[in-house]
DNA sequence: CCGCATCCTTTAGGATACTG
DNA sequence: CAGTATCCTAAAGGATGCGG
């Protein structure tokens, strides 16, 4: 089924694992904030009240960096005061997509917890 | 470390995810030992050969941690000069299976990158 | 309201040297 | 051979305060 070779920059395919993904997901933030922004947008203090314990310095690192990534866009109103919303791209929806099948996963495989 | 621990009833659910998973599968070398030991058992310094980098230090407290959560499994023999064979567990087989379960999602979502 | 600026703590991971 | 024992650095993350 799934022969040696297969283990991304050891010297076989380029096929991307976990960990080599092009997106964060392993960082403590990102997974909350896909779960939060699963059922449309949001604002930035909406999202930390959905995230409890998380700071704005950090919540704002973490969104900057899925912005960039492509899983996230961003836009700003010109208000007073000022409002921002937040919501998933379509890669961001594949990107929850994968979290959904890692909790299938562990739903078929940690029922004995 | 956790955070406030086991958060992740976001949903309401209490499905763990991704980085709340019992098992190390995000830090920097678990996902190559359980590539390493995918075809069979492996001692310590065959391990090493395998994966370019690790430090003796890092690979042990790896094995150490995996062992602990019963992902691998250890055993030593009583001869001069040592010898330690490690192993994939049942557990440990199916969380390379999750890693496979990945590695197939990226195949599909980043054909395009 | 949004989020940057500072400062600080913790921890993962690496370098190197050394033992039973 | 199969690891410890030390020491060190970088980076993630947290606390607090200010500013548009």
């Amino acid at each position: 089924m799934r022969g040696s070779g297969y283990r991304n920059d050891i010297g076989g395919e380029q096929v991307k694992c976990a960990h080599d993904l092009p997106y964060q997901i392993g960082d403590k933030w990102t997974a909350h904030v896909l779960r939060a922004l699963q059922d449309g947008r949001r604002r930035f203090t909406g999202l930390r009240a959905e995230m409890p314990g998380v700071t704005p310095k950090v919540l704002a690192e973490t969104l900057r960096a899925m912005e960039r990534e492509g899983t996230v866009s961003r836009e700003a109103f010109a208000e007073n005061p000022p409002r921002v919303e937040y919501e998933l791209t379509e890669q961001g929806r594949r990107v929850l997509g994968l979290l959904d099948l890692c909790c299938d996963w562990a739903r078929e495989n940690l029922v004995e917890t």
